[in-house]
DNA sequence: CCGTAGCCACCC
DNA sequence: GGTGGCTACGGA
């Protein structure tokens, strides 16, 4: 009897073996879909094994119902990668391959074809110009418009059965539409620019990581483009990775004033169809470049040639939920496995690349001067300790911005908490807003009038009387975004204050809008979360003030020190204008924190070799790789004792297993949740040891009893 | 007597 | 994850 794998959608860490028809045999190549029965249900699942002849007196199979492909839709490369990223991650193989098809593809369907974006004149539809009578004016009109160059669909006027009679006449034929040429010619580099860009091309066109560290303003973008034109030029597709691309329209713009049509956008926000129109064009090899967020590391290119990773520091590559993969580091090992470059750029690198980069692993490029000359940005550490706070803005700052509105430049107020208050606080009996499902405190939003969960989104209405004792003494406790935002507009009524962050950027549309009027000049003051750290650009922006960093200092997680060096770091390089130094304060109540004013005074290099030496001396990434094992459960307790069962599976030489501990934040959503940390210097003995217990966790009866997951180098120990 | 809630094994 | 089978109760 002939057998094949199937792997099918369901979060279980193994393949199916269904029988094949002598006659389908043929037809059944690795990475085709098929519809099986599984259980009660018909599924969709991928070929993961060729064919092959089961030994005499095995089961009886169920028989594959249809065989959706003749040819795979998932490339090769692409179906090892993901057995890779299964096998690394320790999640079902499944769910990884359903991270890298497309919706109607997952459900079954067969795939559209990639529309086409424009049409060319064939050498017969020049001919028929000549020809063709003065009658058929739709169709004259057609080829004289397309005489000159091909054309975007969107540019012809033609009706799509005036298209068609021409296409099958064979007068046109479908065809990218032109590139458009770039606007201004491309800028000259300069002496720095031309030095790195000479290091980047220089050596074998194979495998390799370049680090690209540049100081905000220093132009890593234009060294992106030089480096995606040479791919192009041989042919290959380009891939940039970008974090959160809604928010990253000046890159978007950048690419397609370059390169044009050629550009496709990949991200969250499209519809179904709309990235199953880029995944077809990635494969097919007319999308020649994709700007995408971390899941088109999985889109199925043709001939990819390199990828950039921009920001590569930025947390949200990591998927934060199920399948827990780190779009960046899947994109090394992709390059890797093609021979082909990555470009990881950022003015703050992680300290695992950073690492990288010293230790030879990496090649590691700087530029370390802004194009314009500007010099960078002085941080100045301000102790707040006993001045008085007008909603958590001091004097100082305060008189600060005021001197640099009163001289015609742009504030920024920086604050990584969204909402009016993060507590709503009862002065007369202490309640303070709980949310029912998680430890956390509500966070009130004033604009909306709701008390709102940041933790599962659970929200209700602010309450008149405090719900516990009735009193009517209800205060705000401390500042988020929207509050800053209140006190800076009544501070100062002459000037227009912009919030930006989530609640009040909704559209690419909303913060375009918001970044036309700051260039313009109409808004003067800029009040915002990382929205603000992220790539744009504020020529007029002379004061940053950070309004708070010390929740980074008395954090437990332990790359919380980093991810404040980051932000500060990025949010201080949007200050400075042409040929002046910007200014950047930042309050703390604790301003002799060795680590705040390493970073003051000495920069964020500083910082990391700081932090690298204390990660070395306790053992942590990057001198050390971490897993978890992650357990949620309706009962406190329940993950907890679950996870103390199950530590002895994790034992193995090399591999320390800590205790288990009820996690930062224990309840959340109405699960309590709980983790096993696991430690090595050796990145082969702990997969050994995830693999080991993962096998054995999967037999025992416990393990179905709750939910349970793996995160293989895990963000945040929370 | 049936109905259903909650638990658990199984899915080629 | 989805499904169906099993057991344990409760209502007329």
């Amino acid at each position: 009897m002939l057998a094949a794998a199937i792997c099918l959608p369901v979060p279980l860490r193994r393949s199916f073996d269904y029988r094949v028809d002598a006659a389908l045999a043929g037809r059944l190549r690795r990475g085709c879909r098929v519809r099986v029965p599984f259980g009660r249900r018909t599924l969709v699942g991928v070929v993961v094994g060729a064919p092959r002849e089961l030994p005499e007196g095995a089961d009886e199979l169920r028989d594959i119902e249809a065989v959706l492909d003749d040819e795979p839709p998932i490339p090769a490369e692409l179906l090892a990668l993901c057995e890779w990223a299964a096998d690394y991650y320790l999640h079902p193989l499944g769910e990884v391959l359903a991270a890298a098809l497309p919706a109607a593809l997952r459900r079954g369907a067969m795939p559209a074809t990639a529309q086409t974006e424009g049409y060319a004149l064939t050498a017969a539809g020049r001919a028929a110009l000549e020809t063709l009578p003065p009658r058929h004016r739709a169709q004259r009109s057609l080829l004289q418009a397309l005489s000159t160059a091909p054309r975007s669909r969107a540019d012809l006027v033609a009706t799509a059965a005036v298209l068609r009679r021409a296409l099958d006449a064979g007068w046109i034929e479908a065809a990218d539409a032109p590139a458009a040429t770039p606007a201004s010619g491309t800028p000259t580099p300069t002496p720095e620019q031309a030095a790195a860009l000479d290091r980047l091309a220089a050596g074998d066109a194979g495998f390799a990581v370049h680090l690209l560290e540049g100081v905000t303003g220093s132009g890593k973008t234009e060294l992106y483009l030089r480096r995606i034109e040479a791919a192009l030029a041989e042919g290959r597709q380009a891939l940039l990775l970008a974090p959160e691309i809604s928010l990253t329209p000046q890159l978007d713009a950048r690419l397609r004033e370059r390169f044009g049509d050629g550009v496709h956008r990949f991200h969250s926000t499209l519809t179904d169809r709309a990235r199953e129109q880029v995944w077809l064009r990635a494969r097919d090899g007319r999308a020649r470049i994709v700007v995408g967020t971390r899941s088109a590391v999985w889109l199925p290119f043709a001939r990819l040639g390199l990828i950039v990773v921009d920001e590569e520091h930025d947390t949200s590559y990591k998927q934060q939920d199920g399948f827990r993969y780190s779009a960046r580091d899947v994109a090394i090992l992709r390059a890797q496995r093609l021979d082909v470059p990555v470009l990881l750029g950022t003015a703050t690198p992680s300290l695992e690349s950073l690492h990288n980069a010293r230790s030879g692993r990496y090649r590691h490029i700087r530029l370390q001067r802004r194009v314009h000359d500007t010099p960078p940005p002085q941080v100045r550490v301000l102790d707040v300790r006993g001045l008085p706070l007008d909603h958590g803005l001091s004097p100082p700052l305060l008189q600060a911005v005021d001197r640099h509105l009163d001289q015609g430049g742009q504030a920024l107020l920086f604050l990584n908490r969204r909402g009016y208050a993060p507590v709503l606080l009862c002065h007369a009996c202490g309640w303070n807003a709980p949310c029912t499902h998680c430890d956390a405190h509500l966070t009130l939003h004033r604009g909306r009038n709701r008390l709102i969960c940041h933790h599962c989104g659970a929200q209700q209405a602010v309450p008149r009387h405090c719900p516990s004792c009735s009193a009517t003494s209800l205060i705000a406790v401390g500042a988020g975004t929207e509050r800053i935002e209140q006190a800076l507009a009544n501070r100062f009524p002459q000037y227009r204050v912009a919030r930006f962050d989530s609640d009040r950027i909704t559209s690419h549309e909303a913060l375009e809008r918001q970044l036309a009027d700051i260039r313009d000049g109409r808004t003067q003051i800029l009040v915002g979360t990382q929205i603000l750290a992220k790539g744009h650009d504020f020529p007029g922006l002379s004061l940053v003030g950070i309004v708070s960093a010390d929740q980074a200092l008395y954090g437990t997680d332990f790359r919380a020190v980093e991810r404040m060096g980051q932000l500060v770091t990025q949010v201080a390089g949007r200050a400075g204008r042409a040929g002046q130094p910007g200014e950047v304060w930042l309050q703390t109540h604790e301003p002799e924190h060795p680590l705040l004013q390493t970073l003051a005074r000495d920069g964020y290099g500083a910082l990391c070799d700081a932090l690298l030496a204390e990660r070395r001396d306790t053992g942590l990434p990057p001198y050390a790789h971490l897993a978890l094992l992650r357990a949620e459960a309706r009962e406190a307790g329940q993950a907890l004792r679950f996870l103390q069962l199950v530590r002895p599976c994790f034992e193995a030489p090399d591999v320390t297993v800590y205790e288990p501990l009820p996690s930062g934040m224990e309840r959340r959503a109405g699960l309590a949740r709980a983790q096993l940390l696991l430690q090595s210097a050796s990145r082969a003995a702990l997969h050994r040891s995830l693999g080991a217990a993962v096998a054995r966790l999967q037999q025992m009866p416990e393990a179905r009893r709750l939910r349970w997951s793996v995160d293989v180098d895990p963000y945040d120990l929370m």
